[in-house]
DNA sequence: TCAAGCTTGTTGAGACCTCAATCATTCCCG
DNA sequence: CGGGAATGATTGAGGTCTCAACAAGCTTGA
């Protein structure tokens, strides 16, 4: 979509570098995603999504978190945990604890067959990951990467 | 998920620059995306793949393309791309003709109702894209972002 | 010519996500 | 203390996406 007409005069268009940077960054975030969910599903049987539950789980002490705690670290919904973590548990990776201080509030809890699954996982995901994404990247890329990425973040989340 | 035992010693696993980039980029994508999904849908009625089939249509000649030529263009499956049309022209803002040269061909082609649903659309997106992207990035990230991300395409494209 | 194999595109089932509504519990303040 | 607001989390309905299977048409080569 382009300028065409007056009555939307108050918009400021992206120019051209604007442009190629917006599609080139829609097309390579959906090409990678792709990829690695592929990959991943291939391989191991889950969604990049489950993946990133076990690992945030897994670092965890106790590989255990808030479900709150855990939704606002993978920037996910918490419906979109509750779900996921629903059917992890389905699974038997996960488990669910109440916490008897805050009766709200749950738990989620890494079992070892979780963190086996994720274990063997790992590898083949990492290997995506660097084939995919860092072997087309230098050193200055990789920090680029790193420092725009956090600006997004912090913009986005600043309304 | 970090190295810990040496079953796993033919990985190379990701250095804290690459794990650091990593997340940043995987939040950085969902947060922008979720945001921008929400404002169109909201504001527009439309998920943001609607939007860019399309955009793409309204670029093309006669506002008309061939399927695949679309779904190359979007980096989306063939699959995808069928239901996305078809309930796009549940909406009547995309028809479907059937080539007469290649009759396993379709086009898909703009309606006028589609072309007037973007025109409404684009200028709350554009503005959305700018605020939660542009307005976080300098002129040299723009570029970096750009280039990046055709560097991440090519790769991912060549396996 | 014609059958095997490619290409184009669609379909259905099932998985996942979003949104809004809901429930239970805790917090806050008059 | 008590009642309304806020918090933590889940649920169900409905929409979108994936994968695999399919259908139909084109192309090729013996």
């Amino acid at each position: 979509m382009t300028k065409t007409t007056d009555d939307t005069a108050d918009v400021r268009w992206l120019d051209s570098a604007e442009q190629h940077a917006w599609r080139s960054f829609l097309d390579a975030s959906r090409v990678l995603f792709d990829a690695l969910d592929r990959q991943l599903q291939a391989d191991a049987d889950m969604p990049h999504a489950y993946y990133e539950i076990l690992v945030r789980l897994s670092e965890a002490g106790d590989r255990t978190m808030r479900m709150s705690e855990l939704a606002d670290s993978l920037m996910s919904s918490r419906s979109r945990l509750s779900h996921a973590v629903a059917r992890l548990e389905e699974r038997g990776w996960v488990r669910r604890r109440s916490d008897p201080a805050d009766r709200r509030g749950q738990w989620a809890v890494l079992t070892d067959t979780g963190y086996e699954a994720l274990a063997a996982a790992a590898p083949g995901h990492v290997c995506a990951v660097r084939r995919n994404l860092f072997d087309a990247l230098d050193p200055a890329d990789v920090a680029a990467l790193g420092r725009i990425g956090d600006a997004i973040r912090t913009q986005v989340s600043r309304g």
